[in-house]
DNA sequence: TTCCAGCACC
DNA sequence: GGTGCTGGAA
């Protein structure tokens, strides 16, 4: 395959596409490079539709990189609450901090430079390089993958090491080195708006006579991804300890999920046991103390990227006014307490 | 109810 | 190579 002259019609079919079809989004109208950072560490891992009103609160907020250095984590998290992957929100601040603090709040300008921000890996900083800054430096995200897997019907595994290099090559190629910032975002649009990844509509294509996979009858079968791990399976017993209105929490710390955010009570078991071995516990015992009112608990499933929580929330009514180890926090206090989705879920169906 | 899409770090 | 989330489509 010659790559250099199919590069050309390419880009021009791509482009011309784009001219009727690109999407406005907020992030598109500037060349501020915190704008377009700020954007595309929200839009990792998450749909633009959900990614904007995340977009429009963290720039209203937090206007600069300035503003967000001197923000508090805690209400850089609240901020993130729901959106998941909180590392990222986490990896955020600290990057603000670290560009405050050391380089005048100034973003690096190159590729390079910008691979050294913490949450920013080699797609960020491509998106970064060639939107703010117009280098010439091709994104390769899920929808590029897909867009190349299908118009040059490549079914090597987009995450294997010999699929990156074959893929990061090819796109290489096909970048119009002289409008990065155009092309990069019409792939993009074009991978999320035409060429879906379940039923796209290839009667409408304008790739359709160049595009391999189509006119081979293999649309669904590329790209091809590595089979996925199986999950782990965890078993979360959430003592909702309450006093009066208020609730008991802690913050929850260590390498795993949810670093940062806050819960109640919790005993972890890897089966499912039942209620009354958990009220036998001496850390439960100790928590309920010699009188409490049980409520009917409410049982939720969390499903994660590779986990699934078994959670099961039991209201308590407690007499102790202070819990060794947790804050005692009021209604009001919660509007700012960071917490998971799944707390938030059970919270809601109060 | 299940499946699936979407990057970075350790 | 394993781990971190959520919401919308199927």
């Amino acid at each position: 395959m010659n790559s250099k002259s199919v590069a050309l019609p390419f880009r021009t079919t791509l482009l011309n596409w784009y001219e009727t079809h690109q999407r406005n989004l907020p992030w598109r109208q500037t060349r501020d490079p915190y704008a377009i950072w700020l954007s595309e560490i929200i839009l990792q891992q998450t749909r633009v539709e959900q990614g904007q009103g995340y977009y429009h609160r963290f720039i209203t907020t937090f206007p600069d990189v300035q503003t967000l250095a001197a923000a508090p984590l805690q209400e850089v998290l609240k901020c993130w609450q729901g959106l998941g992957y909180y590392s990222r929100a986490r990896n955020l601040h600290a990057t603000a901090k670290a560009l405050v603090n050391d380089h005048q709040g100034r973003f690096p300008e190159t590729y390079e430079g910008l691979l050294t921000l913490k949450g920013v890996g080699s797609y960020t900083a491509a998106a970064i390089a060639s939107i703010a800054y117009r280098q010439p430096h091709a994104v390769l995200d899920g929808n590029v993958f897909r867009v190349l897997a299908r118009l040059f019907l490549i079914d090597t595994p987009i995450h294997s090491t010999a699929g990156k290099k074959q893929f990061a090559a090819l796109a290489d190629t096909l970048l119009d080195p002289h409008h990065p910032d155009t092309y990069n975002q019409a792939i993009m649009d074009f991978g999320a708006l035409q060429c879906v990844p379940s039923k796209p509509d290839c009667a409408r294509c304008p790739m359709k006579e160049r595009c391999l996979a189509h006119n081979r009858d293999a649309v669904a079968l590329v790209p091809v991804r590595k089979a996925e791990t199986a999950k782990r399976v965890r078993y979360f017993y959430y003592f909702v300890c309450r006093q009066g209105n208020d609730l008991f929490l802690r913050e929850r710390t260590g390498k795993d999920v949810w670093q940062h955010l806050w819960e109640f009570p919790l005993v972890e078991t890897e089966q499912p046991c039942t209620l009354e071995s958990l009220l036998s516990s001496p850390e439960v015992m100790a928590w309920l103390g010699d009188s409490f009112t049980l409520h009917t608990p409410v049982s939720l499933k969390h499903t994660l990227s590779h986990q699934l929580i078994h959670a099961l929330f039991i209201p308590v009514d407690i007499v102790a006014t202070t819990l060794p180890g947790f804050t005692r926090v009021s209604p009001s206090a919660m509007e700012t307490t960071p917490v998971s989705r799944l707390i938030d879920l059970y919270l809601s169906k109060l």
